[in-house]
DNA sequence: AATAGCTAATGGTCTGACCATCGGCAAATT
DNA sequence: AATTTGCCGATGGTCAGACCATTAGCTATT
């Protein structure tokens, strides 16, 4: 049981206490959001960010160390600290998270598959005629790459991504992008499987043509349930895959 | 041109330099990974951990702010340095990267309402008992709250979150949850709008009602449509704002 | 039994120093 | 004249030592 001293209580709130590194980044971060500081620029030399910032330099470097972590920033020995090249947040970002959530292979594929459905629906409304050329070399690239794993498997993702930069939404591709590249390994080992890989491969084709169809036929729904289809049937040995990985 | 020195070229590849924090950034993280450090767990004091890596105090200290940036670590003054506590990497992640990469109000309510009508999908098909029953106390604290907004509008984003965490998948959770959160304030300036407030928190509620009542019928497609419209609905209003601020 | 005061441990910060690397310039070489 | 070589200053990377502020836990006081 607590005693209430005083009539105050929750009147007073606890007070903030921000570290100077925290202080920094944060002075940092907004100058790079508020494109004061654009990408490829070159920052101070840190002793004259020290004298600006009225801080030591131990401070100041936790500070750019943090920033440099998260892709923001890029030192270079003898040359300078440079501010990144922008857009590449929020991968940069998911990858960490991912990276550290990790062992959850169901929810990234089951996550995959309602990205990639999804897009597939908005790209059949918005893909534009260059849009839709593209997607077509792709395809055009696993068909030519029936007998060359690799170039069917590059083929092959890039039609997806061509599909998901289609929407023109920045956020959509991005998260299609990083769940992708999560997943990879496990497709490339699913398709790795030396029994099935031809007739797969065939199928995959098959599908592949049927979302492109209804792409250009600007129908959103049959595009969705296209490749919904397609990464149903294609996910169905990445179970089968990982299933045995996980059981040992 | 460039002029071939000998039969070398690119015989030699660049030589792997690799900082003294990276070093340790990526031994923590392997611990935490491989669960030897396992959350609420305390770190040695960084004395000490200079000594075990051998590397001096400030290139440890620049790996551990690091990675409490990333929300992986937690040092409290006179206490120790601690593991976070896991599965909220992706959120964290995330708020970074929207954070910079900012501005496409558009396409992250676009995301959101994608995550949004999905994830009531899945939850028609998962939702266990629990989850059903905690989202309809979501739905009657809404109703409870009609006259207090700030009321209404925590049992809304209650009940919308009680949905995503109704689909046992962590991921399409965490993504809601960020999405959500960048969007709140827009949100609640949308539901500010005085001329509107009344009759959109009623409409808001049956909408509300009928997206539980397809979840307990389990009927998974409706329950994405009860979702969809709703976020439609609910985001005309949203548009409306955002313009008048885009535009000023 | 509760409170106040003390002490050691610990993260946070600052300073100054040294090293490794890089860019640029000048001298040497062809 | 063009190229190579060697040097120098600037810069990020690392280290060591010191001091500060806060915290937990113990001790003595009330």
């Amino acid at each position: 049981m607590k005693k209430a001293t005083a009539p105050i209580d929750d009147a007073m709130r606890p007070v903030q206490r921000t570290s100077v590194s925290d202080e920094i980044i944060a002075q940092i971060t907004d100058l790079i959001e508020r494109n004061v500081l654009k990408p490829g620029d070159r920052l101070p030399p840190e002793r004259e960010l020290c004298k600006r910032f009225q801080v030591g330099r131990s401070s100041l470097r936790e500070a750019l160390r943090s920033l440099s972590m998260m892709g923001l920033l890029d030192g270079r020995v003898g040359e300078g600290t440079f501010v990144c090249d922008k857009g590449q947040y929020v991968e940069r970002a998911l990858q960490w998270g991912f990276l550290l959530d990790g062992k959850k292979l169901q929810d990234l594929s089951e996550t995959r598959m309602m990205l990639e459905s999804q897009n597939a629906y908005l790209a059949a409304e918005r893909a534009t005629p260059e849009d839709l050329a593209a997607i077509a070399d792709a395809l055009a690239g696993m068909a030519g790459g029936l007998s060359d794993e690799g170039r069917f498997l590059a083929s092959d993702l890039q039609f997806h991504l061509l599909i998901a930069r289609a929407t023109h939404n920045s956020i959509l591709y991005s998260l299609l992008e990083t769940t992708r590249n999560y997943l990879q390994e496990w497709i490339k080992e699913s398709l790795a499987e030396p029994a099935l890989a031809g007739p797969r491969a065939e199928l995959s084709l098959a599908e592949h043509r049927q979302i492109l169809a209804a792409l250009q036929r600007r129908d959103a729904e049959a595009a969705r349930q296209a490749m919904a289809a397609h990464i149903r049937s294609s996910s169905g040995d990445l179970q089968r895959t990982s299933r045995r990985s996980v059981s040992d």
